[in-house]
DNA sequence: TATGAATGAGTCTTCATTCAT
DNA sequence: CATGAATGAAGACTCATTCAT
């Protein structure tokens, strides 16, 4: 993953262009180990400006987890949208193309999310948790139960574990991506081939077993 | 998560009791966010005995993928035993059970797994895969190649990419455990519900679709 | 001593509400401890503002002594007029008085005077010393010299540390006001009763031992 | 006030250097004008010593009362001491030559207590004001009430301010110190007469106007 | 006049690391 | 082995000041 500092500049808004850098940053080197200069640096200005427009570098955390999480990924991915239209399965292939298509524009979000967001201890979790209605409106969890009663969805499968392991099976392996080619046991993989391997382990995996499939 | 720091002082040798003093702290602050003399005040010595045993923090991370994540982890696993036992699907099956098992006696390696081993940037993450041998003997793709082409696994599935899968599917959900109860999207859930759910989904998932299954 | 940022806000001239703003902060929390831009704010303006006016924050302070201190504070108390017309410890008694009048319109006076003009290091000392003028016109110690030849006045007393005295007798317990009431050792005091408090000691302190006083 | 760099550098223990150090420096600069640094190059160690010893700028502070006011000034005055052995103006007396000779010792006294302690907003005041004990067994203000109505104090005395201007009278010339030599209105004065002129002022300003005296 | 944006020089504080004892 | 003392380098944050508009 390589940090296109061009790109960033182009943006005209100082307060934006650090809302970026700080992202890139935050997903290649992890928040503690990403320091406030760097920020400003990639971003070009002085550190004094990022004090300037966030007041601390807690406070700039808190606009990352509003303006890049919540405005930017979760209104691309648009997840409360998805659920109203499809059946269950649907849904949750859904989710993950959404999700892969969206680290397209967002590169820095998978480790961003994995080590920050999902990590004991990340930064960015309790802000997360605590934003204002994150996962109220969802109710993946219920739909899942539905569709088990409906005898849609495998038994055996946790209705409260699936977000999860929809996360585990695309984020991870995208916050990886950086070094697939060089470790035999991955080799390299395309976000298509990536796509297509997680909604077929979940087409199969959720299906009732034995049931008639396409 | 909570530090058994009455465990962690049972042990007498004082340079395994920081080994695990370490490990525990970097599960739950990161490497970055844990300071040699956090580690060395959970372990009751002074933080200059941390370095009278490992010389830098860089080399205790060194020592902490040696003797925790090599010799504690893989060890008890034990990876390549699996792999010369059984068939294809029951290989995953009890590389998952094998996984989670693990984490009994070490809670503290999904966090320190995920973020510091998988994440981009993840401090032991080069180191591990430096490891002399990592991976090597682990052809554990190959095999899902194998079973692939006597139709055994269905052809959709990415060899390459199913031990990634597998990683996400169990230390993911084990590394947010701590949250768990607090987030209503996934509610409180046990690690052998959780083993049922994964193995449940990959058995499915990795069936060629139409197939007999039990 | 609440700073009354109404009364502040009356003052339609800018440069003088930045003056008034700054005096009471100074006043509270030391000249060192207030930034330009506390002064700029209660003063409804921005700090930029506060360098259009007076330049730097030092010749702001320049300005707080010729305006606040000497234009105001001098002009009320007004030393010169009072020794011309009174005797020795008339004078004294009349300093006192006005000094004690002047802070029911200057609340600020008392702190800041002791803090940045008597302190050692205040921030303020040598631009009143400097300042044209202070001092010179007032003959105090003269006076009392006189007053000691002529048998008016105690020969123990020294006429130089005369003025001293009187500050230190009024002002000090005026900047301490604030806490007043929460020492035991002092408990609630008036003004009008300091003032009788302190021309009392002044008056019989001051006069020949064994003389008449009514 | 010429700060005694090698009378400092005697002291062997680098937290008592590093105390003694302060309190010159907080005397002649204040506390906000006085940075941490500053302390430690005085004291001839690193800053980071300041922060070893003291953990934050404001804990020295703290250690400043309880070791250099309480335990060295008030230890040296010792007013609880004199009270239970005198008559009441005689009490004052050796309050004030106690006061003056103590600053022999520690010159640094009367800015610091001026500025830091007595100023409304000085960062003493109130971890003084909050220490132990601190004017609870001082019972100054009874003994003046008492004296009173056995009239042998002037009636127009108020007792709760007595204590203040003991302060202003002593404590306010001795902070200006520095600069007597250079205002006319002052002249050059030494401790001796500060103290004569002092008691000679009280001794008669706190007596009954008209009683007999040597 | 008036302001928002920008900065450089500091200031407090932390931390890995070293070393004499 | 063990420690307290010591440090240099770096990091977050502040603030007076400037400047284009």
């Amino acid at each position: 993953m390589k940090i296109p500092k061009d790109q960033i500049n182009k943006i005209t808004d100082a307060r934006l262009r650090l809302l970026e850098a700080a992202v890139w940053l935050f997903a290649e080197q992890g928040i503690n180990g990403t320091t406030v200069a760097e920020i400003a640096q990639l971003a070009d200005v002085t550190s004094a400006m990022v004090h300037y427009y966030f007041k601390t570098k807690d406070q700039l955390l808190d606009a990352v987890v509003d303006e890049k999480l919540v405005g930017e990924f979760f209104t691309f991915v648009d997840v409360v949208q998805i659920q109203e239209q499809t059946s269950a399965i649907e849904l949750v292939e859904n989710l993950v193309w959404r999700i892969i298509n969206a680290t397209d524009k967002m590169p820095w979000l998978p480790p961003l999310w994995i080590r920050e967001v999902l990590s004991e201890g990340g930064m960015l979790r309790e802000k997360l948790i605590v934003h204002a209605g994150f996962g109220k409106k969802l109710n993946f969890k219920e739909i899942f139960i539905m569709a088990q009663q409906e005898g849609k969805i495998n038994n055996e499968i946790d209705p409260g574990l699936l977000f999860l392991s929809v996360m585990g099976l695309t984020l991870l392996p995208l916050s990886v991506a950086k070094s697939w080619e060089c470790i035999p046991l991955i080799g390299k993989v395309s976000k298509q081939e990536l796509g297509k391997h997680v909604t077929a382990l979940l087409k199969n995996g959720l299906a009732v077993p034995g049931s008639e499939r396409k």
